[in-house]
This record gives C-alpha cells, structure tokens and sequence, in this order.
RNA sequence: GGCCCCUUCGUCUAGCGGUCAGGACGCGGCCCUCUCACGGCUGAAACACGGGUUCGAUUCCCGUAGGGGUCACCA
C-alpha cells in the first residue's frame, strides 16, 4: 500500500514555525516513499478559525514548497459525516448517549483530584437505560472506551509506548450541539483520506490511544504513527514570541530564504551523519523516521542565520536583485542595473535579505549621498587632497575597468607613499558613504566612470 | 498530582559495547586582505547522577534528579 501523509493545522492567523516542521517531515516522508502529501485544514472551530487565518496559513505553506499534493480538505466541509459514524457507532452499541451535565462533571473531577486519582469520566451512563434520561438535557455521545487491558502503539519515531486502558475514559465524541469533537473528526477524516501515516507533535502522543480505540471502534485499521517532539525556545522553555517569532511569515519578513528555513528544520531534531547543508532532493532521499529524535530541540536564530547566509550566497543574482529593488521600492532603471551588476558582490556578505538591501542601498542612491558617521571621520583633509589626486588620475582613463581603476589606485598610493588601504578606505567612504562594502574597485567598475567621478567630486567639492 | 516521553560540548547533532567521543553553529587565536564578509588553519567546550549487566560501558537494564507533553462538550 503506498504511503499517504497529511498536515492537518488549525488556522490561528500563522504557519506556525513547528507546524511548519510538522508539515517538512511529511513532505519528505511522503516523497521518500513515493507516496501523496495531503493538507488538510482543521477549521472545526468557528469562533477561531477566519478566512484571512486559512489564508495565512496557504502562505506559509506556498513560500516554504510543502501545499499539498491534491486541493485541500476542509474538515469543517464533513461535520454531518463525522455525526454519522457517531450514530452508527451508537446504532452499534459501541458509543451511547451521556447526559451527564457540566456541573456533575465539574464535581466528578474534583472528586477524582481530591482523591489523587486520575480525572475520567467514570462512565456513570455507559450502561444506563436511556429512559433514565432527564428531560432537557442534550445528551453527548461517548465512545465505549475498552475498560481494561493495555495499548501498544509502535510509534515510528518514539517507538513502542504502552498505556493502561484504564488511562483512556469514555471521550466524548459528539457534544451535546450535535457537533463533532477533534477527536472523532480527526480519525474519520484521516481514515476518509486514505492517511496511513500519522505525523504529528507528540504533544498529540496521548491521543493517539484514545484514536486507536476509535479505529478499532469502527473496525477501521490503524494508522502508522509518528510523534514528532516539540520545538522549544533558546531558554529551553515553550516556544513563545519572547524568542522571536513563531509564524514563518515573521521569518520570512526578517530576511530568510525559504530553502535556509527548510534546510534548518529539517535538521533540527533530525540527522545524516556529518551532514548540514542538504538539498531539497538530497532529503528526500535521505529522509527516514527513525532518524528522527525522540528529544525536544531548541530553535537557535545563530544557526539559521549561517544557513541563510550561504543559501544566499547561492541563490541566483536576479532573483536576489529582484527581491532587493522590492525591498528598496522607488529604484530607476540605473540603479536597477547596478543592484544587479553589484550582486555577486552584494551577496557574499550578508546573512538576511533584510541586510542584503541595506547593503546594497547605495548602488541605487544619487550624490550626495548619506555617510554614516565613520565614514565621514574617513573624510580627512589629507584624504580627501588625495582623492583628489585620484579623480585626476581616473578622469584621464579611457579605459574603464575593476582592473583598470585598481591599477590607478594603487598607482596614486605608491605616489604618495601609502599604503593602499590608506588611499582605499577614503575611496570606499566616498562612493558608498559607507567604511563597508564590496571590494571596492568593484563599486567603481559597477558605479561605472560617469558616477563615480560624479561621487569623488562631491565629497572633494564639500572640502574646498 | 496520575500517565507518557526525553537527557552527548552553550545550541543542533554523529555514535548504535572497545573511538584521542566526530561534525556544524556560536566563541577565542592565526592566515588571507582595500573594509566587511567568504575561505583556510587552530583552540576552549559534552556523555546529568547513582547502581547494576559485562573482561570492558556514552552505548544495555533499574533507580534518582532535571526537562517536556497530556489529562475539556479546544484543536
């Protein structure tokens, strides 16, 4: 039988940064196997769930590669399905009616922690004759959980871990609005798609014996199980926005690439080996549950960056300079070019889109332009006597080159007897306002002749 | 509190009875160098603790401690 996953995620108004992880996993388990990757939004509650949240969440998805395989599935489309299979299973004897009211609960759990016993329904309408029922009382449905014995689930990522039946109580499955509950909705619906792999934070590890009662309920098989253990902040604490940010929409805004956040959740709480910079086509072939951690990891931003800074290193100069302009907005024709010429140089040093563009402000900028504070305390008089110095000697090129403007530089410096960072540094200030940049002969081929004389002779001017 | 899961450098991890306990990020030093990065070399840095099993435990078993998850007519 072959392989279907699926990433069910309740729509809270992000793609959650572990969701975002959940969903890698059963991608790249999905295509491991040559099987089907389905989404499927779980939007049962209304209060909620918003049209703008389910959106955000496609988003997520769409920037980091992992939409479904097929349309997505709304679970809120199969309600009347999910109170079926809980009439049948009534109709079966297997779930009966409980008309127990909210407040005999209330007392029923406070009587089982006073007593230091685990807090279930004790089942006081299992057996019960429905003519015993109140009036006005719109009874639940409850699963006829098995009462004793134990359950063993071979987790594929936590391996096998047994519960006490008695753990498990009679759930409920419809309430009393005659609406479904998460648990019956999620089983039908798993078992209604086909799922023969369940992926999932083990945050949901308990429920799965309760599921697997209901499966076994219907006499449905079991899906395969993997319990995925959570991402935690750098404190080691719940994953919270004190650590940053937990939509990926928030990385996405901070300057990460789509292929650097991937590549850093895929190894977050999984390995290869040695391996760290891993392709798309490399995981999958790669990846196994087995070789997924059973400990909870700690999200660190550091490493992110790192990873973002080589995949930006690699990615492709248009489309870095496309991404850039955008970040810029107003950008002419000229400057366009120049981000674009400028890129490969651009791009070895920085580690967020967001640096990136900053970065690169400059090519787009028009003299004067804006010096940060250390670059005009490299405007000295004997700097900028020396530039001067230079600008005649570049305006007497013909030739016009990284290579050509190089020689004419250190030409200059040998002359006046300088070291050529010394003539470098002043030369950088003024065509990039900046004490960093590319190297800077670079600049001066990409600024091209016109401009960058237009730049020497503006902080030249501002001297004399 | 009951139940379940987890524990190798600060962090992510490799290890699957015998290793100088490996790699990566971060941190320190050196080199490269027009700045900053990149890159190269290099240094500091870990098997939570206590019992077993074994000729031998990071590795297997049991406790302890610590961390996490879960106990709804939420998902």
């Amino acid at each position: 039988m072959s392989v279907v996953t699926r990433f069910a995620p309740s729509p809270t108004g992000f793609l959650h940064i572990g969701g975002a992880r959940t969903a890698l996993y059963n991608w790249l388990y999905a295509r491991h196997m040559g099987g089907k990757y389905l989404v499927r939004i779980e939007d049962t509650d209304k209060a909620r769930s918003t049209p703008e949240a389910v959106q955000a969440i496609f988003d997520g998805l769409a920037w980091l590669g992992l939409l479904g395989d097929e349309e997505p599935v709304y679970q809120s489309a199969q309600l009347e399905r999910h109170a079926d299979v809980a009439k049948e299973l009534v109709a079966k004897g297997r779930a009966y009616y409980c008309y127990c009211t909210p407040e005999e609960l209330q007392t029923m759990r406070e009587e089982a922690k006073a007593a230091g016993k685990p807090m279930r329904y004790n089942g006081m309408w299992r057996d019960r004759d429905p003519s015993e029922a109140p009036k006005g009382v719109d009874p639940v449905v409850r699963l006829k959980a098995p009462l004793e014995g134990e359950t063993t689930l071979a987790d594929h990522i936590q391996g096998e871990v047994t519960v006490q039946n008695q753990q498990l109580d009679d759930f409920v499955l419809l309430r009393g609005d005659g609406t479904p509950t998460y648990m019956l909705s999620v089983v039908v619906d798993d078992h209604d798609m086909g799922i023969t792999h369940v992926l999932r934070g083990d945050d949901h590890l308990n429920n799965a014996f309760r599921q697997a009662a209901l499966y076994r309920a219907m006499d449905w098989d079991v899906p395969e199980f993997g319990h995925i253990p959570l991402i935690h902040g750098a404190d080691g604490g719940k994953l919270s926005k004190r650590h940053g940010a937990l939509g990926v929409d928030a990385y996405r805004d901070m300057g990460y690439l789509p292929e650097a956040l991937n590549n850093y959740l895929l190894r977050l709480g999984w390995g290869h080996g040695d391996d760290e910079i891993i392709s798309s086509a490399q995981a999958i072939e790669w990846f196994t549950l087995d070789a997924v951690g059973r400990s909870p990891s700690r999200f660190d931003l550091a490493k992110l960056e790192n990873l973002n800074g080589h995949y930006i290193r690699e990615a492709d100069d248009e489309r870095l300079a496309n991404l850039v302009i955008a970040g810029l907005g107003d950008v002419d024709e000229v400057g366009r070019s120049r981000i674009l010429k400028g890129m490969d140089g651009l791009k070895q040093r920085a580690k967020t889109m967001v640096e990136l563009t900053e970065n690169a402000a400059f090519y787009a900028a028009s003299v004067p332009l804006n010096f940060t504070e250390k670059a005009q305390n490299l405007l000295t008089e004997e700097a900028l006597s020396q530039l001067a110095a230079l600008t005649a000697q570049l305006e007497a090129m013909t030739d016009w080159s990284e290579e050509s403007v190089e020689q004419a530089v250190r030409a200059v410096a040998e002359k006046a007897d300088v070291k050529l960072g010394k003539l470098a540094q002043p030369l950088r200030a003024a065509l990039t306002g900046s004490t960093v940049s590319p190297g800077i002969f670079e600049v001066a081929a990409v600024l091209e002749r016109a401009e960058t004389l237009a730049r020497l002779k503006a902080v030249c001017g501002t001297a004399q």
